[in-house]
DNA sequence: GATTAACAGGACCGCAATTGTCCTGTATCG
DNA sequence: CGATACAGGACAATTGCGGTCCTGTTAATC
């Protein structure tokens, strides 16, 4: 099934709910976990890993807690995917060649690499700051996103279709 | 991890290379096992789904086999996707509303409805026959893809970056 | 009409991965 | 020094996927 693990949803919403406080804030994963709702257990665990992987910075000891290390608009939705469910492959062999010992007879491999790498650059469009700005919902992302399938070099052909 | 079902990323590869066989061609199983290079069990079984999904038409009896019910230039790439793998819903909560009891204290779902709808739109864009042409490796599909995420009223005032 | 080739539709099991919890450190504040 | 919070794993349980197989049913061929 074509979706997001839970634990990266969630993580979206930790995130986005970090960076609507105030700057600055320290958000301890008790206080993250009874406004989003979310079970404390779990909020831990992410914002853990979400350390790790270089998104938040953490302090411990009392009065502690996690703030966003980089600015809301400079963390790209991929970036908090590739954190969490690591990097973004719809099939096996999107990224690496030569994984697949079928690939001599496949000739489905090459356009699928780019469908996930187009995929990837669509969403690191968005930024948590397009998550969580209430106007973000207007002005939003890929509303209708100029992709061409048939070549680029004729774009002029191509209407410049908002929807 | 954010991916395609290995049934769907299958189920891709046999369509197109169904798509690749002369048209009228009846294709059975075991053929295109042999051709794809694919367990037959599995290949019977994801044909029989795009089959039921409308995707194949089949033809029984000694002589049968399967073929494109429509052409591959109808054919989309969320069409295989969903006949194989079910809706598109990178989030849990993607497409149904009220589906989540935490949605009054989570701002983030409209913006994923949107992302989600996008990813969406830009597969749309994408054909079966897009897949197979020799051509649709270099013509191909959204290689720049012109997303944008901010309001496209006021593109000016957004740094022309690309990474 | 008998035989064979193929699809139709499930039942079924084993593995793998994700979820979610918990426990034991370590750092920091007061 | 005590309380609070993060760090880092270990762990069990469930879920669902991947893959196989079996029993019909249909159609062509001899």
């Amino acid at each position: 099934m074509f979706r997001l693990s839970r634990i990266t949803d969630y993580g979206i919403v930790l995130m986005a709910h970090i960076a609507e406080q105030e700057e600055g804030t320290l958000n301890s994963a008790r206080d993250v976990a009874d406004q989003t709702q979310l079970p404390l257990p779990v909020v831990s665990k992410i914002l853990k890993s979400l350390t790790r992987e270089g998104l938040l910075r953490s302090h411990r000891g009392s009065k502690g807690g996690y703030s966003l290390r980089r600015a809301a608009s400079e963390i790209t939705v991929p970036e908090l995917i590739t954190a969490l469910d690591g990097p973004i492959r719809l099939t096996e062999c999107a990224s690496h060649t030569g994984a697949c010992a079928k690939e001599p007879s496949c000739h489905v491999r090459e356009p699928w690499q780019r469908i996930n790498a187009a995929v990837e650059e669509a969403l690191a469009r968005i930024t948590l700051s397009d998550l969580i700005s209430p106007k973000a919902g207007q002005i939003v992302p890929l509303a209708s996103l100029g992709v061409d399938t048939r070549d680029l070099d004729t774009a002029g052909e191509y209407e410049a279709g908002h929807s």
